[in-house]
DNA sequence: TAGATTGTTAATCGATTAACAATC
DNA sequence: TAGATTGTTAATCGATTAACAATC
């Protein structure tokens, strides 16, 4: 396997997806030139991805469909789950503990936090409701690695401090903060309200190429 | 105002959660050297960035902190609210129609749309859901340019071929499906699935090179 | 064999970083 | 004035795209 360059690694999981939605036609093979239309990317892009992550294709008929979406599933480990928790049972933390999908993807709620009383010991599709205070012992006893916050922003670094010395090396950051962390620690952000400027912004500069 | 990079614009909103994160303070400017630091990137990149949406600072002095947040302020749009109707009133869908700050910073949100007749009538945060039939007389009369998805895989793109029709050019699509539209429209991907699988992919290779 | 498609090397493009003059 | 910090040009790095040989 050769070196995979960060926007190939971001591009994989669309690739996944469109392979999916295609499963379904008789279709046993797919060109470069299939993918990379419907994807809006060259396909020499595509037969760089694809190399670059082991995928071999065959001159003149292209990839199987089948191989490469077993390989985009051993890639991307949906075999090897990883334990989370959701820290914050607001609207957003309750709808990620409902979302059915995660878990067949490779993501394993293990416990919800959240420090209101009247949310403590509810269970939400199976996932029980702790106190903060017990997040040490939880992350112990689970092997979690993953800490996924959906807290209010001034409460967002305190808890990351407190979570990092539990063995967290991932964070995936859904308040509108930039964390500070130590560079052993990997933190992916996905703050939707700053989402939401960047696309208005590059929906209004297209608007105005138009 | 020079010409934005794509990367610009995608860290415009990370420099202003960080300078309201530290309004507090009295320190009236900061360098670009401070928000290099807290943000990971060098300080040339921030120097960069900022002289190409038009913020000055000054020599030995650095960047005036009130008129930077104004600045971002504008360059954001706070002030020009989009019209937005949110299509799926499921478990996710609900908790954006729920989420408070999408207002404050532009987000207007008009309506919600579901199938689902045990749904329709609902009021979600004084966000009404209306049945799919709707879609048009709403988007009509409230000049609606911005459409959520929050469906299920299967039905994103029929509704996307239907609401396209309706005025709409931008969509933040949250559905685990890679869209097909014309050119004048703008997709902004924002699966949660192939989110965790990049990030957990990411955080793999880190922890290996440690 | 001829033609389609892969896989790779080289060229281009865009973004980041280094170097440094300008300036308060 | 000396020193810190900006702002910009040039160099580097990484990603995309073009060109094309390999191959089934």
């Amino acid at each position: 396997m050769k070196n995979i360059s960060l926007q190939t690694i971001k591009r994989i999981p669309t690739y996944y997806n469109v392979i999916c939605n295609i499963l379904s036609n008789k279709q046993k093979f797919l060109s470069s030139n299939f993918l990379s239309d419907l994807m809006g990317i060259d396909d020499t892009t595509v037969r760089k991805d694809l190399s670059s992550i082991g995928c071999n294709g065959r001159p003149k008929q292209g990839y199987n469909i089948i191989e490469l979406k077993k390989h985009f599933e051993i890639f991307l480990g949906f075999n090897q789950p990883k334990n989370a928790i959701i820290i914050g049972a607001g609207n957003l933390g309750c709808a990620l503990a409902k979302y059915e999908k995660f878990k067949k993807y490779g993501l394993n709620l293990i416990a919800l936090f959240d420090k209101d009383p009247h949310k403590i010991d509810l269970v939400i599709n199976g996932i029980k409701v702790y106190n903060l205070s017990k997040i040490q012992e939880i992350c112990k006893d689970n092997n979690v690695e993953i800490a996924i916050l959906t807290l209010p922003e001034d409460e967002a670094q305190s808890i990351t401090n407190t979570i990092i010395k539990y063995n967290i090396n991932t964070i995936w950051n859904f308040s509108p903060v930039n964390l500070s962390v130590p560079t052993s620690i990997f933190v992916w952000n996905q703050d939707l309200v700053s989402n939401f400027l960047t696309l208005s912004k590059l929906a209004e500069i297209k608007k105005h190429k138009i």
